[in-house]
RNA sequence: GCCCCCGUAGCCCAACUGGCAGAGGCAGCCGACUUAAAAUCGGCCGAGUACGGGUUCGAAUCCCGUCGGGGGCACCA
């Protein structure tokens, strides 16, 4: 293969060549440090995702950043002290799993890998500032996760208890609720299974209703998809607590409905079945009884989640041989244990009204127990509902009470407040609100993660690590076996496990459990404010000063989990007197992601697009400039519909621009083509507003008619020396600096500017400008177009009325009727109602 | 099963939120330049807005239904 000689013409643009100029222009430059305390600038928090270090950046990642560049950059154009800081969420299983596999050192790996994505994203012109940098592995990092935790410690929220929790036999490391996919580890697709474990807990719970009701707030700076997640993910009811008495205990049971205008209809309870009030039941009960109970839980607990999931699954459950108590009717109701029943949520037992409620008249159906209507629910008609014992359909909606004692007649709002009220009063029950949300637990038995800084004392219990013995860092892998055994490879590091109590001196241990990762993301973004800083997590007056986050920009896969946490560690923070807000983002954007040919881009799939050979081939800004255009930021991108080829063209013919101007920088405009000159201006006016609202493609397209309108003038118009098109080429270098930094630096220069476009500022919209001479009113019968006029954009009802109606068009169109109605929307439409 | 979003030229996408369906790009075709090609420049072609109803002077836009695509939740009592 031969490669044709390169033409040393410098007039052609030629992107590697710009790429190497620029590059060491900014390296020198540093144009986007934000750290000068003498900036007078208004400031903006403008804030991209930090990446996992896995390996080199990735399409998914270049679009991001493209995304993200273009609204710090855009803020830095309009003459904002921006604070655009990169980072490294630098803890987690890729890098342990590469230290089994390949017997590297995980820091060693992990630093690595950053320091190649960073020259990767120097290369791609990202404007962080590099002053900001951090890295969450680092123990300068990691300390302040551990003084936070004692924090949270300290006020009690943080806890350790004893639970089933979801575990993972291939990483064999415990999963938070969020990390379990369709019963599937979210990292390797291995089916989760269930483990009983004492592991460490953040109270998210108990922020539920805060976190829930202030996303109110967040209602059109974040997508409505997102919010609903969030809602969804927290999952709120109102209903009642109802205490059962037990035959045969001392203590009645508490149960948790959304539905106590049912009461009367319950005619059995249901308990978890991997409870612990399941087993102190059935214990109660005679051998028999309690030989089945264990080998139903037996069963139940050898159930992976996938089987559990399953929605078509039949009804299991044994009965107890024990009886509730209604405490409404003094009915006896038989007590069964089920895995229908979840241990933990709510009390983790059940009423069951197998009338109006489809899970327990399946239940119902299956065990062949009775089923007791109390509503008298309605189609739209007006006409009953069949029986739910006959059709197998419970009715759960509205319905007027029947069957029920004192609130017959009722419906169903008040009947709940009747039966409330009635409750409250015998005190056997009261109003209750539950959660879906579980507290998050954060203990993972892994090696390469913040060291929890507790230290187990026979004497004191759990103590925390003094502050002033922070950070506690990760001993060496040095004789550590880190492959995953079901206990943190810490544990075997004797001489770090063993130390002293703080408290009494006495010989006591050190957790060896690691935080989950997401402890890590959940407050980085106020590292950031004051990276170097060692006397805290984070400097007050500097949080002051930029935070919240103006614009955070990220996947929607954190959606739930990362943004959950991160709004909770805000208010817990708070909450402790740090900073004074308790949203975090306050803005978000949520970018689709790269795919090929209709699917996630896969190294199994074998469609991978590697972003290093696109870069080679098309350039940075020609990739950059393609993320932009092909479509709303939150849609996927399909490389395979979208042109790099193009957007190089594109650069290429407005970077010529720029090289055919002949008139001197400095020039006034008001001179220039007045036709070019709307059209630039009316590009600077809606580019304002588009890249405000994030329609980038917009955004590019428009400037793509400047330069088409630009080129135009030079050739067959006002020509080269015109400072109108001095004017049109210096807006698109402006404005393609969002897009296309290289190309954008390159053509200023060629104007004759020695300044960065980048810093350059955008000149004032002249208003005077955009007012056109004339418009064109379009003037329709019967709301077909039947004549076009060239009007006054000042031109009044009336005015237009008569000039519509006096078309000779219109009156041919109008023929024989009558005109009926003439609605006129000056300056640009007539519609004329004639039959 | 429940909830949410989306269907506009061959393709990616615009359309001032109810007012001329087309801004931009990709692909295609024609022409200019060239010995030829590439590059460049100029031009052309192209849907009546998934489908069916409704509201309105007027609907891609609002309402109802159907079909198709995407996403979220899924024994949470």
């Amino acid at each position: 293969m031969t490669t044709p000689v390169e033409t040393t013409d410098d007039a052609r643009y030629d992107f590697r060549a710009i790429e190497a100029r620029w590059l060491d222009v900014w390296r020198e430059k540093q144009p986007f440090r934000s750290g000068n305390p003498d900036d007078a600038r208004p400031t903006k928090y403008v804030l991209d995702m930090f990446p996992y270090p896995s390996g080199d950046l990735h399409m998914g990642h270049a679009e991001a950043y493209a995304l993200g560049d273009v609204i710090s950059r855009y803020w830095v154009l309009k003459g904002f002290n921006v604070l655009h800081p990169i980072g490294w969420d630098s803890f987690g299983l890729p890098a342990e799993n590469a230290a089994i596999k390949r017997g590297v050192d995980p820091a060693g790996w992990t630093e690595d890998n950053i320091a190649q994505q960073r020259s990767s994203m120097e290369r791609y012109a990202c404007s962080f500032d590099w002053d900001r940098v951090l890295m969450t592995h680092r123990p300068e990092y990691y300390r302040w996760n551990q003084w936070i935790f004692t924090r949270l410690f300290e006020r009690g929220l943080a806890y350790r208890k004893p639970s089933q929790v979801n575990w993972c036999p291939n990483d064999q490391t415990v999963l938070a609720n969020e990390q379990v996919v369709n019963g599937l580890c979210e990292r390797c697709d291995t089916p989760v299974t269930k483990k009983k474990l004492t592991q460490w807990y953040f109270k998210v719970t108990e922020y539920a209703d805060e976190l829930l009701d202030e996303l109110e707030t967040l209602r059109g700076s974040w997508p409505d998809k997102v919010i609903a997640m969030q809602r969804n993910w927290i999952g709120r009811s109102r209903g009642a607590d109802v205490t059962f008495l037990i035959e045969g205990r001392d203590e009645p049971i508490a149960i948790y409905t959304t539905r106590p205008d049912t009461l009367y209809g319950a005619t059995f309870m249901v308990v978890a079945a991997d409870s612990d009030l399941a087993a102190e039941l059935a214990q109660g009960a005679d051998a028999e009884t309690q030989e089945r109970f264990n080998a139903y839980v037996d069963e139940v607990k050898a159930a992976s989640e996938i089987d559990r999931l399953s929605t078509e699954r039949p009804k299991t459950g044994v009965f107890l041989q024990r009886y509730g108590i209604n405490p409404v009717n003094g009915e006896k109701l038989p007590i069964w244990a089920s895995d229908y029943v979840l241990a933990d949520y709510g009390h983790g037992a059940i009423m069951a009204v197998p009338a109006h409620d489809q899970r327990d008249l399946d239940f119902a159906r299956a065990m062949d127990l009775p089923v007791r209507t109390v509503l008298d629910c309605r189609d739209e008609d007006g006409n009953p509902l069949p029986e739910p014992a006959e059709s197998g359909e419970a009715t759960t909606g509205n319905g007027t009470l029947i069957n029920s004692g004192p609130l017959d007649g009722l419906d169903k709002a008040a009947a709940i407040a009747a039966v409330i009220e009635q409750l409250g009063a015998a005190d056997q029950g009261k109003e209750a609100v539950n959660y879906r949300l579980r507290d998050w637990l954060i203990s993972r038995q892994r090696y390469w993660g913040t060291p929890i800084p507790i230290v187990h004392c026979d004497d004191c219990g759990e103590v925390p690590v003094p502050d002033d013995q922070l950070p506690v860092k990760l001993p060496s892998t040095d004789g550590l076996d880190l492959k995953p055994k079901g206990q943190s490879p810490l544990a075997a590091a004797s001489d770090w496990v063993n130390t002293t109590c703080p408290k009494c001196g006495k010989p006591a241990l050190r957790d060896t459990d690691t935080m989950d990762t997401f402890v890590d993301s959940s407050w980085y973004f106020l590292r950031y404010l004051s990276v170097n800083k060692t006397d805290g997590p984070f400097d007050l007056d500097e949080a002051k000063k930029w935070a919240p986050i103006d614009q955070y920009v990220g996947g929607v896969t954190h959606a739930i989990l990362h943004l959950l946490y991160s709004r909770f560690f805000t208010k817990a923070l708070r909450d402790m007197g740090m900073i004074d807000f308790g949203e975090p983002f306050s803005a978000l954007l949520n970018q689709g992601m790269v795919q090929m040919n209709g699917s996630a881009m896969s190294k199994s799939r074998g469609n991978l697009v590697r972003l290093s050979e696109q870069l080679d081939e098309y350039g940075v800004d020609s990739v950059r400039l393609t993320m932009s255009f092909a479509g709303p930021p939150e849609d996927d991108i399909d490389w395979a519909d979208v042109s790099p080829a193009g957007s190089m063209k594109f650069l290429a013919r407005a970077w010529r621009l720029a090289r055919d101007v002949t008139s001197e920088p400095g020039v006034d405009p008001a001179s220039g083509d007045r036709d070019l000159r709307a059209v630039t201006h009316r590009t600077l006016a809606d580019a304002n507003e588009l890249v405000e609202s994030f329609r980038f493609n917009v955004v590019v397209a428009r400037v793509m008619e400047l330069v088409n309108a630009t080129r135009k003038a030079i050739d067959s118009g006002a020509g080269p020396a015109d400072p109108a098109v001095r004017e049109a080429a210096e807006v698109v270098a402006k404005l393609l600096s969002l897009f296309a930094p290289y190309a954008a630096e390159d053509m200023w220069s060629m104007l004759g500017h020695t300044d960065l476009v980048a810093l350059s500022g955008l000149p004032e919209v002249d208003e005077a400008l955009l007012v056109q001479d004339t418009v064109t009113a379009v003037v329709q019968v019967m709301g077909k177009v039947r004549d076009r006029l060239e009007v006054s954009p000042e031109i009044g009802e009336d005015e237009l009325r008569e000039l519509a109606l006096a078309s000779a068009n219109v009156q041919r169109a109008i023929g024989d009727a009558t005109v009926r109605k003439v609605i006129v929307r000056a300056p640009g439409l007539v519609n004329i109602v004639a039959n």
